[in-house]
DNA sequence: TATGAATGAGCTTTCATTCAT
DNA sequence: TATGAATGAAAGCTCATTCAT
C-alpha cells in the first residue's frame, strides 16, 4: 500500500512525516494545506501524490504509523508485571509523559486525530480508534489484582474514577508546562502530586 | 461593542443568531461559511460583516451569548441553600439536562465551542473557557458543608477528584456524541450513570 | 437560473459570454480553462463562479445563448415562401456562411458544441442537440412543394444528398477561406459554384 | 524516426500499440493518459519516452501504423479491374465493413482521430487526413468506366456529388456511433442504408 | 535498454471580506 | 441601514516530461 513511500530513504521519510504530522495536528484535517507540507518538507507537489494517493490516504497512513509507535514505546517501558492497579496506573501516566515530552508531534497529531471530525475521514478513523481503545484496554488491564478494593461500591466505577483522575492530572501538568517558559516538566514534583492523590484514592477504593 | 446588532429588532437578531449557531454547530468554526450563514439568516453578505466586523467576531460573540443565556438560567433555578455536595451536584446535572433540553441548539453550538481547536479562535476561547470554569467553580462551592467528607484524607484533593470525574464524564459523553451517528445524547441515561458515580463517590469520600 | 448574469451591464456580458465562446471553441470543453476566460473577459476569478455556479452551467448556457443567437437571425433571414427545395436550400446554405462570416465565434462554439464528448456535459447536451435538430428540420422542411421530384427513386434520400452536397460545398469554400490570407469569402464565385450543382441535382432529381 | 521502437520484439510493441489505441479511443487526444498508457502496457514511464519522444509523436505513429494497416488490407482485398464505379463503391464499403469487425480497436481509434479536435494534433491530423483522401481518390478512381454516367450534365461534379454524398453518410454514422451509450455500429445496417444510396445515386446519374 | 522518483504548472472551486451604491 | 458585485488567495490533485541510475 505504501510500499512506494517506505522504500524511501528513512531521512526523507522523516521530513515528510514529520511535516505533515506538524500541519495535520495545528489544523486538523480539512485545514491541513499539502502545499504547507509539501514546502515543509522540501519536496514537490507531485512527489507527495506520488507516494500517498491523496490528502486521506496520507493522513491514514500516519495515523498507523504514530499508533505503532507509541504502542511500542508504551508496551517497551511499562512493567506488567506490577498487579497494583494503582501502581501501574500512575507508572503509565508517568510514561505516558515522558514519551509526550520525547515525541511532542507524534502526540499532538495523535491527541487531535482522536478528536478529528472530518466526515472525510471519521469513518475510518473511528475505526482504528475502536481497536486502539480495546486492544489497549485489555492489555493495560491484564493481571490487575482486583481483590483488593472494597465491595461495597461498583468496581468499573472505582477503575474509572481511577483513570480520569490520572489522566486529568496528566492533562493538567503539561497545560501548565506549556504556559512555562521553557516547557519544562518538573517529574519529581509531578511524582509527589501523584502520590498525594494515590494515598487519598487508595484509602478510600481500597479495603 | 456589538451595540449596532443588539439595536436590531429582535426577530432579525434571533434570525442571525440560531443561523449562525446552527452553521457553527454543525461545522466548527473554520469550514462554517459566512455564505450559508447569511443565506440562512434571509439577509446580505455584506450586513453581516456590518454587525460583526469578521467571522472571528461574530464567533466569539456567539459564544458569550450563549454563556449568558446558561449561566442565567442555571443560577435561576440550582438551589445554592442546598449544603450537601452531592445533592447539589446531582441537582445541577438534572439542571443542566433540562436545560438541554430547552435550549438544545444553544448548547449544541457551546459544546462544539468548548471542543473547538481552530487557531483562530483558540487563545480567545481558552481564556473564555479558563473564566467560566474559575467563576462557575467558586460560586458552585459557596455554602458547601464539607463536615461530612471523611477526615483521614485530604479533602481538596478529594474535591478535585470529584470535579475531575465529572469533567471527564462530561468529556466523554460530548465525545461519543460526535461519534454517534445522529450526534444524540441520550440524557436520561447520562443522569442514571452520573447517579452511579456520585453513589461511588459518596459512599467513598463521605464519613 | 442565470438571472444574476443577465442584469449585469451588457458590456460586461459580452466581454464574458465571448471570451468563454472562444475559450470552449478552442480547446473543448475538458481543456478549456476557466483561468484563462477570466483573464480574457478581465474579470476576477470569483466573479465568474459568482454568476454561474461552475463550468458547467457556464458552457450550457453559453449554448441555449448561442443557439437562441442563431436560429432567431436565421429564420428572421430565410424565405419559407420559396416552395423549390433546391432554391431554399441554396439560400439557406447562403445566409449559413453569411452568419458564420458575421458570428464567427459562436458558430465555431456552437459545432464544436455538437461534437462535444466531455462526459460532464454529454447528457444534458444531448437533450439539446435533439431539440434542436428535431425543430429545425420540421421548419426548414415546411412548405416544400415535393411533386417536382422524379418519382422512381427514394425522395427522404433524395433530399439527403441534397442536404449532404450543400453543406460539404459550405465547409468546403469556408475550408478553403480559412487557408487563404485574408480569409475572405467571395460570395459571388461561391454562388456561381453552388448554381452548378444545383443544376446537376435539378437536372438528376426533377421529373 | 520510430525505427527503436520498430526494433522491439513484436509482443511487446503489441502491448504498448494497444494500450495506446484504447486510451486515445477511448478518452480523445487530450484526456488520453500516458500514465493509463504505461500500467496497461506493463512498461516503465520512462521507456515510453524513450521510444516516442512525446505524447504527441506517440499518437501521430498510432495514427500512420493504423493508417498502413487499413490501406494495406483495403487494396489487398479490392478489385480495381471492377469498372463499374457503383459496384467498386459498393464492394469498397463491404470490404471497409469486414475490416472495421477485424480490427475493432484499430478502426475505433482512426475514427476517432478523424474526428479528433485537438489543437495540438490537429494541423499535423488535418495534413495527413489530406493525403489519405488524394491518394486513395486517386487511387480509387483507377480505371473506372465512366462512359456510363448521362451526358447532359457535368461528370467531375456528379463525382464530386458522390463522393460528398458517402463522405457525409459516414460522418453521420461516426456521429450517432459517438453519441450512442455503448458507441457500438450496426455494420449491416450502414451497408442497408449506404446500398439504397447507391441505388438512387445511380438511377440518376448513370444514362 | 529500462526504471520510476521527481518536477511544478495547471486545473476548478470556495472563501472571508470590501466597497460603491 | 442594507445590498450583492467583486476580489484573489488558497485548496487538493493530475499531468507530460526529465533524468540519474
Amino acid at each position: 500500500m505504501y510500499s512506494k513511500f517506505l522504500n524511501l530513504d528513512s531521512e526523507k521519510q522523516d521530513r515528510i512525516v514529520n511535516a505533515a504530522m506538524k500541519e495535520f495536528a495545528q489544523k486538523g484535517y480539512d485545514l491541513a494545506s499539502t502545499n504547507q507540507i509539501v514546502k515543509e518538507a522540501g519536496i514537490s507537489k507531485g512527489l507527495l501524490f506520488h507516494y500517498f494517493k491523496n490528502k486521506k490516504q496520507l493522513y491514514l497512513f500516519l495515523f498507523d504509523y504514530c499508533y505503532s509507535m507509541i504502542v511500542g514505546e508504551f508496551y517497551h517501558k511499562v512493567d506488567l508485571s506490577e498487579k497494583d492497579f494503582f501502581k501501574r496506573t500512575s507508572e503509565a501516566i508517568m510514561i505516558k509523559m515522558e514519551l509526550m515530552t520525547s515525541y511532542p508531534d507524534l502526540f499532538k497529531f495523535m491527541e487531535e486525530a482522536l478528536l478529528e471530525e472530518s466526515l472525510e475521514v471519521k469513518a475510518e478513523l473511528e475505526k482504528k480508534r475502536k481497536e486502539f481503545i480495546d486492544i489497549n484496554m485489555e492489555k493495560f488491564f491484564e493481571g490487575i489484582d482486583y481483590t483488593k478494593f472494597r465491595d461495597d461500591v461498583n468496581l468499573p466505577i472505582m477503575l474509572k474514577i481511577i483513570t480520569f483522575t490520572f489522566e486529568k492530572l496528566s492533562d493538567e501538568t503539561l497545560f501548565k508546562a506549556k504556559l512555562a517558559p521553557g516547557h519544562e516538566i518538573n517529574y519529581e514534583e509531578v511524582r509527589l502530586e501523584a502520590e498525594e492523590y494515590l494515598k487519598v484514592l487508595k484509602r478510600s477504593f481500597y479495603k
